[in-house]
RNA sequence: GCCCCCUUAGCUCAACGGAUAGAGCGUUGGCCUCCGGAGCCAAAGAUGGAAGUUCGAUUCUUCCAGGGGGCACCA
């Protein structure tokens, strides 16, 4: 049996095509901004007005039959307001049924079986010191879309490349030297722009405590610094499955194959002693240096072996999360791709704007200044910073307030979220509920009732969103709009009181609710609490 | 100088070119014999400025004002 959200997402999709021979680009239905506008609303016929010079209300008033035809069982009608929006109503028989698939298939329900295989490359911090505040929130979105875009079905595989390669290593191994030396009792020299995070002189401490090993500076800082990263990751509970370290990629000479390519395809050309790739022919603003005049490749180089490397693997899609301070970068990148024959839109880059924090203080790692993740980890927490990380959309400025989110935690949307699950748990908890009866479901007729059930058939809606737009911020924005449903339905409606029949009605709808904020929480990598 | 992002209610943010511009916090006023009042209900309150495109602009174009960030043979 397909489920109410897919069956209806494919009769607008067939009615259109029907009428009017069109296939237009998804999504056909979203939510309405108010609840008088009804479960579903669609500008298709403000769409295809334009497209092809009708008016609006006509196109929707062709629309209308045909649709209320094929989905007669499933809307209880379809209204044309205005311009030509169509608004659908769901009907009772639909909600309690799609209530009682969702109580046995749990959040299977809402997962789909879309079976692409992406990559999505994140975080990919240098490796010269611990993380910072904005790597923090590039981990966690990363983290979400990936939980999102494999609950439905995709093979997500989550990569870290590492930039274990460069001058800034040189610069990172010689401040170490600089440390070792002063704990040594000379005077501190640090190169300039050197590190001088207090990191590196724990590292410096650690090296001559165990250098008995003799091992390699570099080597020994890398280690070290990578496990520090990794450490600030797994405290924001985000796992990787792939490490990729550009010196390898460098090793195995996949750079100068790079080069090679584009030589042949006669992309490559001289000046001033270095040699340039004809970038500008592929939409780049200027051309861009593959090898500088001292012999060295430049990160640009790599990046572009790497890009390639990914290329090779045969994934549907390369997602990139990348900072503001990428986004010029993105055109010299997409023009590498083209130059080496491949399809630029393979490559999907998302810029996560930067986070600040209220007291203005600039992060800026090399300056010492930075705030580090695991400072605001230890005070605020793991759940609270994924939460807030994610509360606003990719290409906005987070402002983090950090005083705020420890000192004012009732103020926290979380928590207003969570006291939702709290609240459930203790109603369960005095019902002694036992197991679920489709039977009784039927009994949710009030409009109280049915009003929490819609909010909860909103999520496939919400999900789909987050797929298509990448932008995890619309879960929270729905579990916030689904709490307060809950919020409000408890304010009203009383569970364990009245008739049987209605009780268990009700905890079927709560234990239906429950599932959904879980099932929400979960995404985000949060633990739903139960009690507080 | 060039490029990118931003400017919406007192504050923090929403609104594929569409419906009466929505929320939260704060303010004001209500609601506890009641499954956890960390809640609910109600009220007041906004598109930086100017022009243009459009049936329709918060959204697109141009200019102006203000804020943030980028502009390497760095990574």
């Amino acid at each position: 049996m397909k489920k109410f959200y897919q069956k209806i997402s494919k009769a607008l999709e067939n009615v259109i095509k029907k009428e009017y021979g069109v296939e237009l680009a998804p999504p056909l239905w979203e939510l309405p901004q108010k609840q008088e506008f009804g479960d579903l609303s669609s500008t298709v016929a403000l769409r295809l007005a334009s497209k092809l010079k009708k008016s609006p209300i006509e196109i929707a008033l062709q629309l209308k039959a045909p649709l209320e035809k094929l989905l007669s069982k499933d809307v209880e009608k379809v209204e044309i307001i205005k311009p030509g929006f169509l608004n659908l109503f769901i009907s009772q028989a639909t909600l309690v049924s799609s209530l009682n698939e969702l109580l046995r298939n749990k959040d299977k329900f809402f997962r789909r079986k879309l079976k692409k295989k992406i990559l999505l490359e994140f975080v990919s911090a240098n490796p010269t010191g611990p993380l910072s505040i904005a790597h923090g929130r590039q981990a966690v979105v990363g983290d979400v879309i990936a939980n999102a875009l494999e609950f439905f079905g995709n093979q997500v595989e989550r990569e870290y490349y590492i930039n274990d390669t460069g001058r800034q290593i040189e610069l990172l191994v010689s401040s170490l030297e600089a440390r070792i030396r002063e704990i040594n009792g000379q005077a501190l020299t640090l190169p300039q722009d050197g590190y001088k995070g207090e990191y590196i002189r724990d590292i410096a401490k650690e090296y001559l405590r165990q250098r008995t090993k003799r091992e390699e500076l570099r080597r020994f800082v890398l280690s070290n610094i990578m496990a520090l990263i990794k450490k600030d990751l797994l405290s924001l509970g985000v796992k990787f499955d792939n490490w990729i370290s550009q010196r390898k990629i460098v090793k195995e000479k996949k750079v100068q194959g790079v080069v090679d390519i584009l030589r042949r395809r006669g992309l490559i050309y001289e000046k001033e002693g270095a040699l340039w790739f004809s970038s500008t022919k592929f939409g780049d603003d200027k051309d861009r240096v593959v090898k500088k005049s001292d012999g060295q490749l430049p990160y640009f180089v790599s990046d572009i072996a790497y890009h390639k490397d990914k290329i090779k693997r045969r994934f549907n899609s390369l997602i990139n999360l990348w900072g503001p301070d990428h986004h010029g970068y993105i055109g010299r990148v997409e023009a590498a791709i083209d130059a080496l024959g491949y399809k630029r839109e393979i490559l999907k880059v998302i810029i996560i704007q930067l986070v600040t924090i209220k007291q203005k203080i600039k992060m800026s790692k090399r300056a010492g200044t930075a705030i580090l993740l695991s400072d605001l980890i230890s005070e605020v927490g793991k759940d609270a910073a994924r939460f807030y990380y994610l509360t606003r959309r990719n290409s906005s400025h987070l402002e983090f307030d950090i005083d705020l989110a420890c000192a004012a935690s009732f103020d926290n949307p979380l928590y207003y979220i969570q006291y939702a699950c709290v609240r459930i748990e203790s109603i369960f908890r005095k019902a002694k509920a036992e197991d679920f009866d489709a039977k009784y479901s039927n009994f949710l007729t009030d409009s109280e009732d049915l009003g929490l059930l819609r909010s909860l058939l909103q999520f496939p809606y919400c999900l789909e969103k987050v797929c298509y737009s990448l932008e995890p911020v619309f879960i929270i924005e729905f579990l916030k709009n689904l709490a307060s449903s809950f919020h409000k339905f408890y304010e009203r409606k009383r569970v364990l009181v009245g008739a049987k029949e209605l009780m268990l009605a009700r905890l079927n709808l709560l234990e239906a609710t429950r599932i959904v904020l879980h099932c929400g929480l979960n995404l985000l990598g949060i633990k739903p609490v139960r009690r507080m």
